[in-house]
DNA sequence: CTCCAGGCTTTAG
DNA sequence: CTAAAGCATGGA
């Protein structure tokens, strides 16, 4: 067992998992077991550190954004000098913005659309269980995100008696669409052609194409407008706008490369209701 | 009962 | 091209 002791000044356990950007951890003793993939950690803070304790530390370092420095980007956040922003960043300079896998960023958010994070959270548990590979992490039992072959496999009834509703069918759609090359092409697109890539699969439309590059390709210019921004925009921002794609250009105009961090503050701030 | 959740696909205009 | 209907499920 790996042991990574960080400074938890720019990085809570509990900020950076529950403001809505993974859905497969719990609580646990002190802090909380976090699954990523087939991988599994445990994440708790102590004092003023914040401690990893996993098998494969090289993995978690990448996936908690380790090599970043948080303080100069909530600097960069503080420097627009918005109220609202400033009083979101002090609340939220713990949040990390992950380096989540992929395929499993793709169908988490795929669930995740006009749906709340608790179903998400017990559809992704369901799918795992019944198709996962079972692990174990000190001495716990666990299942790991099957594959996007598996997925492929599956009908869309199967993942309606998972209650998946009516995206059962978008995921093993998306799943055949997800190809190797296809996969691999990604990497070099700048973020626009990314996000208009990751829209041609099935289930995937301009909001989860920005969570996806964010949260998987951290393309931190990217701004993800759902249901809870859409409220911050209209009663914090007093903006006039009610058309999605123009909500997005606003807020990418204003915070460029730091959109995907503020993004994260404000959607956090407002669904905590701080 | 209605309303809403990290919106999308499909169809109509 | 844009706009709106239709969509499963479960909790408030």
């Amino acid at each position: 067992m790996q042991k990574i002791i960080t400074d938890n000044t720019y990085f809570s356990p509990k900020d950076t998992l529950c403001c809505g950007q993974m859905f497969r951890y719990r609580p646990h003793d002190k802090g909380y077991l976090v699954f990523s993939r087939d991988k599994a950690c445990y994440l708790y803070s102590a004092d003023d550190k914040t401690i990893i304790e996993c098998e494969d530390g090289e993995y978690f370092h990448n996936f908690f954004d380790l090599g970043r420095d948080y303080g100069e980007i909530v600097e960069k956040v503080r420097s627009f000098n918005i109220p609202l922003l400033l009083k979101a960043a002090n609340i939220c300079k713990g949040i990390r913005i992950l380096n989540q896998d992929l395929e499993e960023t793709v169908f988490s958010f795929i669930i995740s659309q006009n749906n709340n994070i608790p179903r998400i959270k017990g559809i992704i548990e369901r799918i795992c269980e019944a198709l996962g590979n079972r692990h174990t992490f000190g001495g716990l039992e666990y299942h790991s995100f099957p594959s996007a072959e598996k997925i492929a496999s599956q009908s869309a009834d199967f993942f309606k008696g998972l209650g998946l509703g009516y995206r059962d069918r978008y995921l093993p759609k998306a799943a055949k669409e997800l190809s190797a090359e296809r996969i691999e092409a990604f990497k070099a697109l700048d973020t626009p052609s990314l996000k208009k890539a990751l829209t041609r699969l099935c289930g995937v439309g301009p909001k989860v194409a920005d969570c996806i590059s964010l949260f998987a390709f951290h393309r931190t210019d990217s701004f993800p407008v759902d249901t809870w921004v859409e409220k911050v925009y209209r009663e914090d921002f007093h903006g006039e706008e009610t058309n999605r794609a123009k909500i997005n250009k606003y807020f990418t105009d204003t915070f460029k490369d730091m959109s995907g961090y503020v993004q994260q503050y404000l959607f956090y701030y407002k669904r905590e209701d701080m």
